[in-house]
RNA sequence: GCGGGUAUAGCUUAGUGGUAAAGCUCCAGCCUUCCAAGCUGAUUACGUGAGUUCGAUUCUCACUACCCGCUCCA
């Protein structure tokens, strides 16, 4: 398959997935009647079946099932100063610019300086054909190179402006041509010479007003929705180190909104504006920072295993120097292979004592820790686990997403859907079916193992249409779990099947025999 | 943000300058003893706003959203 072909795949299986998800309830799109609004999302009555599951999952193993993790909920409304001393209020902005000629954006403070001779132009003009355009371009010409490369560059430039297409870019005459020397300048492609647009700034915080009588431009009054959950764990690091009487090594986790405004949401709910993270800061000494960044990485890894993700299609990325953020010594990016390539799902950064440094030389309130044994003092390390919710989520839905040719009764082929979800991660994991809906023994025994397993777990009553289509519809929605009552669970067939159920498993649709009093056990087990 | 594409029912698609068709889904009923059976019936759509026109879902423009590429991140 060439990977044109490969690329239509991934985009069809994408539109399959998305058109699941809004057909079952899984994801909206936000305001939909109203048009949508760009890069929100929201998760409808299966969608927020599965996030509550891997949010309480992620809970259970990070903070309820470990005696060195205690949780916080911090504001999402931010106090300004925090901002700033975390360095997200002017450092937390790209800003980007455009090459007039390619189109390639770029960051502008990824650029490098470069120096050599400009060559500026007023506009060009095309004799034989009318052709004149009054536009201001230049290229740079390195060390080096030849001048007639760069009035080809401005040539190529301005061809774009011509309405005839068959006119050479080589016959255009370039107007005002004017060299000058420049020295460390940014406003120049270095791949192809080309001038840049004028850097722009994205400010990527949303920023809001705090009290409803704030008057226009009132500086005190600014407030940001938070880019992170990270930055209240540093800010209530002093109160939970006092309150919960944790000790070096441990970790503060939280799960909870942060909002950025993305210039270009994509991919789905990939890059959305408002998103949901799950984040630990694991406190420790410097020397424990390196060890303890492997340790999570391993940690964290298998815990995409347990919900599901395969080993192999995760992938571990090595932040190399000078890709890493400026306070941090070690990054591994946790990245998943979606079918729109593969993207970063959580990232383990070891961010030394950084934050912790700056909120105390900010706030002058010492964020110290007194270590009993040694007898020092000194500002905690944190390594930091910090994964995308909603990423997540992603994932685990392209994962399950299946379609299986089977071959049923009659020798016709026919197309299965099913979603492979975890067990423990599924929306709902059991369906409950009477095998008929008008013969009233069957329902009221149906109603009944309903009542049964309703306080344990989500189960999910139907009795409308054939069974087989049941059970096709919840394969659709991921249930890993159908139980069918029949006339043998009524004892119609003898007193050994009384009481008994069919059992059957969504990814390989084999049925079994079990007792109704055997199903809280046999499920929970699968579950949990 | 730039460039390209798309927008008709819950989904997948027809179609037209005189307000729209089908399949599947869904709902109700009948029937039905384990994998989307059958029959009957019902609900539901031209993304938004302007313009041209007697009349626009159709033509034009703008906006919005989504998809693809560049780019970026949890």
């Amino acid at each position: 398959m060439s990977n044109k072909d490969k690329q239509n795949d991934d985009v069809a299986a994408m539109e399959k997935i998305v058109s699941l998800c809004k057909r079952r309830g899984f994801i909206f799109q936000s305001a939909e009647i109203y048009g949508g609004l760009n890069g929100c999302w929201d998760y409808g009555p299966l969608g927020v079946e599965l996030k509550r599951n891997l949010k309480e999952y992620w809970w259970r193993r990070n903070v309820q099932e470990r005696d060195d993790i205690v949780g916080l909920d911090g504001s999402i409304l931010t106090h300004q100063e925090v901002l700033k001393a975390s360095g997200h209020v002017g450092g937390f902005s790209d800003p980007m610019c455009d090459d007039l000629l390619t189109k390639a954006r770029l960051r502008a403070d990824q650029i490098e300086p470069q120096s050599g001779t400009v060559l500026n132009f007023t506009g060009a003009s095309h004799a034989e054909s009318d052709f004149s355009i009054e536009r201001e371009f230049a290229v740079l010409i390195r060390e080096g190179e030849d001048e007639n490369k760069a009035r080809k560059t401005a040539k190529s430039y301005y061809s774009q402006f011509l309405k005839d297409g068959r006119i050479s870019p080589k016959t255009i005459e370039l107007q005002g041509e004017r060299a000058e020397e420049v020295t460390d300048t940014i406003r120049f492609n270095p791949a192809t010479g080309s001038l840049l647009t004028e850097a722009r700034e994205f400010n990527l915080m949303f920023q809001t007003t705090m009290g409803a009588s704030a008057e226009e431009g009132d500086e005190n009054a600014i407030a940001y929705l938070r880019p992170e959950t990270a930055q209240s764990i540093f800010v209530q690091f002093k109160n939970v180190l006092e309150t919960s009487r944790v000790k070096l090594p441990f970790g503060i986790a939280q799960i909870g909104k942060s909002f950025r405004n993305e210039i270009n949401p994509r991919n789905y709910t990939f890059r959305s504006r408002e998103f949901e993270q799950m984040e630990i800061e694991y406190f420790c000494t410097p020397e424990q920072g390196m060890e303890l960044t492997d340790y999570w990485l391993e940690e964290r890894l298998s815990f995409y295993e347990d919900i599901g993700l395969p080993r192999e299609k995760l992938h571990v990325l090595d932040v190399p120097d000078g890709e890493r953020a400026h306070y941090s010594k070690k990054t591994y990016d946790i990245e998943f292979e979606f079918p729109f390539g593969i993207q970063e799902l959580e990232g383990v950064a070891y961010r030394t004592d950084y934050d912790l440094s700056k909120h105390m030389e900010k706030s002058g309130k010492s964020l110290e820790y007194f270590d009993e044994a040694t007898k020092t003092r000194f500002v905690p390390h944190v390594v930091e686990p910090s994964a995308g919710c909603d990423r997540t989520i992603l994932a685990m839905l392209c994962e399950a997403y299946d379609e299986e040719t089977i071959t049923n009764d009659k020798g016709k082929e026919e197309m299965r859907t099913v979603m492979r979800f975890h067990p423990r991660m599924a929306p709902i994991k059991c369906g409950i079916f009477p095998l008929l809906k008008n013969k009233p023994e069957l329902v009221a025994k149906a109603r009944e193992v309903q009542k049964m397993l309703t306080p344990l777990m989500n189960v999910f009553y139907d009795e409308s249409g054939a069974i087989g289509r049941r059970y096709r519809r919840q394969d659709e929605v991921g249930t890993p779990y159908g139980v069918t009552i029949d006339f043998d669970t009524l004892g119609e067939e003898g007193p050994e099947l009384k009481d008994t159920v069919t059992l059957r498993e969504r990814d390989s649709m084999k049925q079994q025999r079990i007792a109704i009093a055997d199903l809280p056990m046999f499920l929970l087990e699968k579950i949990r």
